[in-house]
RNA sequence: GCGACCGUAGCUCAGUUGGUUAGAGCGCUGGUUUGUGGUACCAGAGGUCGGGGGUUCAAGACCCCUCGGUCGCCCCA
């Protein structure tokens, strides 16, 4: 029989072990804590949706929608993707589900999603966010709840001081579609000086224009409208009420009028907590608010804000997690005790104490390798039974245990 | 979608301008030593050099294609 190739995984997935699934999972649980502390409740989706759901709200000439998504047709003939982004499908979910009775809610979720890119450095095809939402809530104070919120995860995650807030407002809709319409019009002014990539940006997402890193567009965005003089009275309010809430919370973060976002959703706030530790990949948390999504997903006009920080991306950056490590080792001297083994593994377990044994190769070689995983105690087990343990410290839990079976 | 660099044992890598049976360390298995908190030594297993095609008397080294990886562009968390 010829022997088969073997599958290789796919193209920017990932097999996470070892010191990168403790800091994934350390960041999932530090997340699961902070949130649980701001009253966010917890939420399960599916990963897969009607594709309608990401392609009627972060609109169609986006290059998430249009080239990026992982979108198939089932048995059934419907088309379905895998959701590329989290804050569309718990749109979705609010409206399918009557969640207006809770409104105000405050949401959260993390999981994977599916994005077709070329991987890179803090960017993968399956990647993992933690994403947190306020749905129903028009005030101001929910964006500076959010903002609180994501600058006590990161501080918890020790990654604070690498990281600075910046913040924004793309105004209400008439004030983005007037600066908007500015921005066309004079980048189109000096359509003659943009850069290739700018060019054509003009014709999908003017706004990015203004984050372009190619120095030839520079001096044309660095001069170009800002919003500030677009903004109505109303968003002018709101912004300064939210940078208010943060100064008396206690945020650092700095204006960057320049900073849009990639979807089509967004007004008012928008934000990323941005780092120049992670390559390319600035941004590590991102978000802001979305009072327009819900209505085009066919719901009655709701406000709502949120953001989505990359796992990964948090990952690379906090400081290495210790290692969880096991108390008790066990290290079988005799086969003859491998009974004796057997039960008292049993019973430290079940007395909530972590244990392992090593029973296998060498007999003279076993205690070595006990030793080598570094466990808080090595217990001795031979044809007799147990008969003594090295370890120094505190493992008076452990003693205790002990004493009590003897 | 575009560009650059990379792909040799389970892991990290070496392999001279192409030249016999492809090497090291770690890890793994066994043994000797030591004799109870990581000892030292010996031996062994383990590789279609990512895959396919080509140039050549001869390819792990050169060329083409392809698949992966890494880092940029783009985009985004």
């Amino acid at each position: 029989m010829a022997k088969i190739q073997t599958p290789q995984a796919v193209r920017g997935t990932q097999d996470m072990f070892g010191e990168a699934e403790e800091r994934f999972a350390h960041v999932v649980a530090t997340f699961e804590r902070v949130r649980r502390l701001y009253g966010f409740k917890g939420l399960q989706l599916p990963v897969i949706e009607p594709t309608a759901v990401f392609s009627r709200s972060l609109g169609e000439a986006t290059d998430v929608v249009s080239k990026e998504m992982y979108s198939f047709e089932d048995r059934g003939g419907d088309s379905i993707t895998l959701r590329p982004e989290f804050t569309a499908g718990i749109a979705r979910a609010y409206l399918t589900n009557g969640w207006q009775q809770f409104a105000p809610m405050k949401l959260s979720v993390h999981g994977p999603l599916f994005r077709y890119e070329r991987p890179q450095k803090g960017r993968y095809r399956q990647f993992h966010q933690i994403d947190a939402e306020i749905i129903g809530a028009a005030e101001p104070a929910a964006d500076v709840e959010l903002l609180v919120m994501a600058d006590q995860l990161l501080k918890e995650l020790g990654i604070d001081d690498g990281v600075t807030l910046q913040l924004n407002t793309l105004g209400d809709t008439p004030s983005r579609d007037a600066w908007r319409a500015a921005l066309v019009g004079y980048f189109n002014d000096h359509k003659g000086a943009l850069s290739e990539d700018s060019l054509s940006r003009l014709e999908k997402n003017p706004l990015r224009i203004l984050d372009s890193k190619d120095p030839k567009d520079r001096p044309i965005a660095d001069a170009a409208p800002v919003i500030d003089d677009f903004l109505s009275g109303e968003a002018q309010d709101f912004f300064g009420a939210v940078t208010a809430g943060l100064d008396a919370a206690g945020v650092a973060w700095t204006r960057n009028a320049a900073l849009v976002r990639g979807l089509d959703y967004y007004r008012h706030t928008a934000f990323e907590f941005v780092t120049d530790r992670l390559g390319a990949q600035g941004t590590v948390l991102g978000g802001g608010r979305y009072d327009g999504l819900i209505e085009n997903l066919g719901g009655p006009a709701t406000p709502a804000v949120g953001w989505a920080a990359g796992i990964e991306r948090l990952g690379m950056l906090i400081d290495a997690v210790p290692t969880q490590q096991i108390e008790a080792m066990i290290v079988l001297e005799n086969d003859a005790g491998l009974g004796h083994a057997f039960a008292l593994l049993r019973q430290l377990r079940q007395a909530g104490i972590s244990a392992d044994m090593i029973a296998t190769g060498s007999p003279k070689k076993r205690y070595d390798k006990a030793v080598k995983q570094s466990p808080a105690a090595i217990l001795r087990v031979n044809e007799d039974g147990y008969y003594g343990m090295s370890g120094e410290g505190n493992n008076d839990r452990l003693k205790s245990v002990l004493q009590s079976l003897a």
